[in-house]
RNA sequence: CGGUGAGUAGCGCAGUUUGGUAGCGCAACUGGUUUGGGACCAGUAGGUCGGAGGUUCAAAUCCUCCCUUGCCGACCA
């Protein structure tokens, strides 16, 4: 390519920003700002995400994987189906078509593959179908560019199996081809076990570079054991209030525990269910449910405020007000009467449990779900389960902060028991960040002049920079020798404008191209061409006509 | 959604306190001289000062409302 039929869209303002990652890639003229949290890509940013893409491409369609593309458009309906409208909540792009119908910008597609794929009668399992595409996240505060913004590109997979084994395989499998995938474009990466979110399902494994923009933090051990830090500890710290009031109802559970099993002794714990009943605030209404969650676990209460949107008040009924309200201690509380019951996701597989009847010193044995009485939902509604790092041991630990790149679920059976009626069939799925791996890039791949790309994903790469060309009959013979004869090979930019050195350097550094190639007359006298590798801070000279031996070496042509 | 800034030429900004001709740097265009780190000289063009209303002989500047947007918090895989 020649800079004269390119457009760099280079910028050298200095942009006043705390963010190196977001400065680079406006100078560098990867991305302009459109709106918040909106952007453009320019030619130089939208070349290394194909280089990307094309890379994980070719990981997963040799691993059997099948490429579809589904619209980024979706009817309200299936959202409603899985309840899911109401968990994503504000941050769900909603759109109205001229018939007033509500139409949604999807941020994920698990509901629209389950369901197509479900309903196909032909199909083999396994199966995993993947697409590369836009997603949609109505942020409530776009920032960082593009670490958080409301458009966004991701790979997102999904697969389908008919056993637990099969479906366990596959994903181990997947986390080896991330593990590739990331090798190859030069990223550290470290996986870590993560909650579910609203996503759901039973496991999730997410991956994750350092980056001082990240907005999550880790501790890391002598040992480089990563011990997952930051969220709860800091949430609990912030939200203290409504904390607070959940950790006085579990005070006074477990002293009520302790009474009860002196009384009853043969009462089996593990199968017992807390529980809870909660008021929720609307504008103007006030609307009441039971939430119930196994015994050994906590109620994670920002998993339920994100399920009834953030906004909205929530109070759960501490042990005076359940006395007043039901005359009986919360740990006798059992659902009852016309309100909605919602469930922890991991009591669905639960039999024969114990369950509280409302009514002082009395309790339901052996309950059975659809049997005896049944639940409106279940959803993920407990806490993860954390190591915490008690406070003596912390000067030993690093803490450092991390931006999430990929994050992979196991499912389960969350969306095909909704949306498939004949088999029985289990499912993960699999993301990826795509244009946060480009951040994650730039703040590992640069010097104080511009970015430095990994060959792998690089937009061009290598740089012809000719000195005074169209003065110097050498030097502009030389380089289009150059430029035709690797044209043809490899991305390259040829920088044909009348422009002075530091100007050509300048921008190309900007761009971030690795190699650089640059020809002058006094050089050409001498029979040698100067060549800079920028990763390494390296200049040297190569004579004329080795130069094609060398660059071949360095970057594998196929001369 | 709270706190706090900002909006003036394509981009980055000054001017607002104290109302009185619309400015600077980069980019663009024309001509010339230059060519190993963002060139120089001379010239040209480009603006409803975010929008609406108000005060005034006179508003970029003062007042009111609205829109857009940055940062911090809250939220967020």
């Amino acid at each position: 390519m020649k800079t004269t039929l390119y457009s760099l869209f280079t910028s050298y303002n200095i942009v006043c920003h705390k963010n190196i990652i977001f400065n680079f890639m406006i100078k560098g003229g990867l991305i302009r700002r459109l709106s918040s949290g909106i952007y453009i890509w320019l030619p130089n940013g939208l070349r290394v995400i194909n280089n990307i893409i094309d890379i994980i491409k070719n990981k997963l369609n040799r691993f059997g994987l099948i490429e579809l593309f589904m619209p980024a458009i979706q009817p309200l309906k299936i959202w409603e189906i899985s309840n899911r409208f109401f968990e994503y909540g504000d941050e769900l792009f909603k759109l109205k078509d001229r018939n007033n119908k509500i139409l949604i910008l999807s941020p994920t597609h698990e509901e629209l593959i389950t369901k197509l794929v479900c309903n196909e009668k032909h199909i083999n399992f396994p199966k995993c179908f993947y697409q590369i595409q836009n997603k949609f996240r109505d942020e409530l505060r776009p920032k960082l560019g593009i670490l958080r913004s409301r458009e966004f590109i991701m790979k997102d997979a999904y697969s389908f199996h008919l056993n637990k084994k099969c479906l366990n395989e596959f994903y181990l499998s997947f986390i080896e081809i991330y593990k590739e995938f990331f090798n190859d474009i030069n990223l550290n990466i470290y996986i870590k076990e993560a909650r579910c979110g609203n996503i759901g399902g039973d496991k999730s494994h997410e991956f994750y570079v350092f980056s001082d923009y990240g907005e999550n933090k880790i501790y890391i051990s002598p040992q480089k054991i990563l011990y997952p830090y930051s969220y709860y500890v800091k949430k609990k710290e912030k939200l203290c209030f409504k904390i607070k009031k959940i950790k006085k109802i579990f005070y006074l559970y477990k002293k009520n525990k302790k009474n009860v099993v002196k009384i009853k002794k043969d009462i089996d714990i593990s199968k017992f269910i807390k529980t809870f009943f909660i008021k929720i605030f609307y504008k103007k209404k006030i609307k009441k449910i039971f939430v119930l969650i196994p015994f050994n676990k906590d109620l994670d209460i920002i998993k339920l405020y994100k399920l009834y949107f953030m906004s909205f008040k929530i109070e759960i009924l501490d042990e005076v007000k359940i006395l007043k309200v039901f005359k009986c201690y919360s740990f006798f509380l059992g659902p009852n009467g016309d309100y909605k019951i919602i469930a922890d996701y991991s009591l669905k597989n639960y039999r024969n449990f114990i369950l509280g009847t409302s009514k002082n010193n009395y309790l339901y044995f052996n309950v059975n779900w659809n049997v005896d009485f049944s639940v409106d939902y279940f959803t993920d509604l407990c806490k993860c389960q954390f190591i915490y790092i008690k406070k003596k041991k912390k000067c030993f630990y690093k803490k450092r902060s991390f931006m999430e790149v990929g994050h992979i679920f196991k499912l389960m059976d969350k969306y095909s028991s909704i949306f498939c009626n004949k088999n029985k069939i289990l499912m993960g799925c699999y993301g990826l960040g795509i244009t946060r791996i480009i951040s994650a890039l730039i703040e590992h791949n640069h010097d104080d002049r511009g970015i430095i790309w990994p060959v792998s994903v690089s937009n061009f790469k290598l740089g012809i920079i000719p000195i005074n060309m169209y003065n110097c009959s050498n030097v502009y013979k030389f380089s289009f020798f150059l430029y035709e004869k690797l044209s043809n090979l490899i991305e390259i930019l040829f920088d044909d404008r009348k422009l002075h050195i530091g100007k050509m350097l300048t921008d190309f550094e900007l761009i971030g191209i690795p190699y650089l190639v640059v020809i002058s007359e006094i050089l050409l006298l001498e029979n040698k061409i100067e060549f800079r590798d920028r990763k390494n801070k390296r200049i040297c000279f190569v004579p004329k006509n080795e130069i094609f031996i060398f660059l071949n070496k360095l970057l594998k042509l196929s001369l």
